[in-house]
RNA sequence: GGCGCCGUACCCAAGCGGUAAGGGAGAGGUCUGCAAAACCUUCAUGCAUCGGUUCGAUUCCGAUCGGCGCCUCCA
């Protein structure tokens, strides 16, 4: 049937074409690095990361650009608002591109944490700057732009289609019902290209333009290195759903103006994550890291499955109560695997023999298409998850069908599937081996009808993070 | 003030015109000296409320109540 996707751009869901066939051009937004990112941004990557896995494993070859924000930019919308960045840097006492790099590294820790794949291309607004100006020379040149109080505006009112994404009318909508218009701008809705004039004497970063000295605004630097890497006109991109109204409007209408072409054809956004207050928010300062999950003894991966558990396009209540029933299924789901891993794999032998797909039974080939439908439609990773759940406990399968059908559907999960070991083929030797001395005699405790014994055993073992379980076949051990 | 989204069992959450996926928790069972684990079974005549359209509505329309987002940097 083929992938389908909700297009922001018409508010609908489309088949899902690429301008070449069987290759995506993909731009995600990427992270403004002035501080770690929380859960809430998160699941913006968790969601981008999710539609290149899908891509991919529908077949699509994918080039997948994210941008790291290390530009300063500021909190409002005109000259009076706080440099982020510089304001971080200051508190720290570091420079600016110091700042930047420490949180882009936490960022891609996180990421790697999340089983969140790397972007075929990481691009820094610094270092692509000289892109940036070629660009607004471009708009300048076809007169989109106008000078005023020392910086550079785009001129909102030269292009037509501005807002049409989004939805504004732009006679309805109340600007400056929150925030003190910039009064040099000719229309509310006009956005600055070019910065001279900053308040900010100690500006830390700043190159020469033809404008004079200053730096980028905010939006220029998507349109500018999505295009430098992914050409004028592309796929999809992506981003959080704060965004379409204002950034991915003015990157759209600085894009489209500058080549006179349709930029980006598929636009998706993701939900935000709700906390019991409304949304997080990295400059309010009220927020959760991954650290903070971690710390509370949660894998990342239990994060990523909590995620997964909604859609992309609905809000998530997050909760410490959601979170632990995330990670009891992930336990239940790793056990499941572990468990089949073991029926599947002979004696003696380390990993089992999985059978190719082509060759799977048919209630594993029936799970996979359902899976499959379930993310073609719009990414629909809840339902994709119900097939997982579906495959591992389909009775009468073969554990190494329904093993090899779940490692193909982890491909799009990113649950870290395939990796899953028992703990207990790591510990010591000499440890295994005093172990099973010690069940031994239990053994014959219980035999001996020494049950106070026997129990006796299990307790000291347990105290050592040891339990016991016996079963058909004897008695087996695992690790707390 | 304008625009938009949402309200499904104890909790999270799919479905979005044809009679309620999945997970967690709970309950019962199998196994067991006990325990644990595992597995099986079970768990919404009803989808905020009230009207309407329809042969038929959780799904469409309207109203009401409640929650949230955007119009400001923001995932």
């Amino acid at each position: 049937m083929g992938l389908r996707l909700f297009n922001t751009y018409g508010r609908t869901l489309e088949d899902f074409v690429p301008r070449t066939s069987g290759k995506v051009g993909f731009y995600g937004c990427g992270p403004t690095v002035y501080n770690f990112a929380h859960i809430g941004n998160l699941r913006a990557y968790v969601f981008e990361d999710t539609l290149v896995r899908a891509l991919e494993y529908l077949g699509y070859d994918v080039t997948h650009v994210m941008n790291i924000t290390d530009v300063g930019h500021l909190s409002g919308d005109d000259d009076t608002g706080e440099d982020k960045i510089v304001k971080t840097a200051q508190e720290r006492h570091k420079s600016v591109l110091e700042v930047a790099q420490y949180y882009s590294d936490a960022f891609f820790k996180d990421s790697g944490r999340l089983n969140i794949k790397r972007p075929t291309i990481v691009c820094k607004a610094t270092e692509h700057v000289g892109d940036m100006i070629e660009l607004i020379k471009r708009l300048e040149a076809k007169g989109f732009t106008y000078m005023a109080a020392g910086n550079l505006y785009f001129d909102v009112a030269k292009f037509p289609d501005y807002g049409k994404m989004a939805m504004l009318k732009l006679e309805e909508l109340q600007a400056g019902t929150r925030v003190e218009l910039d009064q040099n701008k000719r229309n509310p809705f006009d956005f600055v290209l070019w910065f001279t004039k900053s308040k900010f004497e100690d500006q830390a970063l700043q190159w020469d333009s033809p404008w004079g000295r200053g730096y980028p605004g905010w939006h220029i630097e998507c349109s500018a290195m999505s295009m430098k890497y992914l050409g004028e006109q592309f796929d999809i991109h992506a981003g959080g759903i704060d965004h379409i109204q204002v950034h991915h409007t003015n990157e759209i209408a600085q894009s489209e103006a500058a080549t006179g072409k349709q930029w980006v054809r598929y636009w998706l956004h993701n939900e935000f994550l709700i906390m019991d207050k409304g949304k997080m928010s990295k400059s309010s300062g009220n927020f959760l890291t991954l650290q903070t999950l971690v710390d509370a003894g949660y894998d990342p991966l239990d994060y990523r499955y909590f995620l997964l558990g909604g859609h992309y396009r609905s809000q998530l209540q997050f909760s410490y109560d959601a979170l632990d029933s995330a990670k009891a299924s992930r336990r239940s789901l790793n056990e499941r695997v572990l468990s089949l891993r073991d029926n599947a794999t002979p004696e003696g032998v380390r990993a089992p023999a999985l059978p190719a797909l082509s060759a799977l039974a048919p209630a594993a080939i029936a799970r996979l298409e359902a899976f499959k439908a379930a993310i073609e439609d719009d990414l629909s990773t809840p339902r994709a998850l119900a097939e997982l759940w579906g495959v591992l406990r389909e009775q009468k399968l073969p554990a190494a069908h329904a093993l090899a059908a779940a490692f193909d559907m982890d491909r799009v999960l990113g649950l870290g599937l395939a990796g899953q070991e028992r703990k207990e083929s790591g510990v010591d030797p000499a440890l295994a081996a005093e172990i099973e001395e010690l069940i031994a005699q239990r053994a014959a405790a219980k035999k001996a009808k020494d049950f106070s014994k026997a129990d006796g055993i299990r307790n000291q073992l347990k105290e050592r993070g040891v339990l016991l379980e016996d079963g058909p076949a004897g008695t087996s051990w695992k690790l707390a």
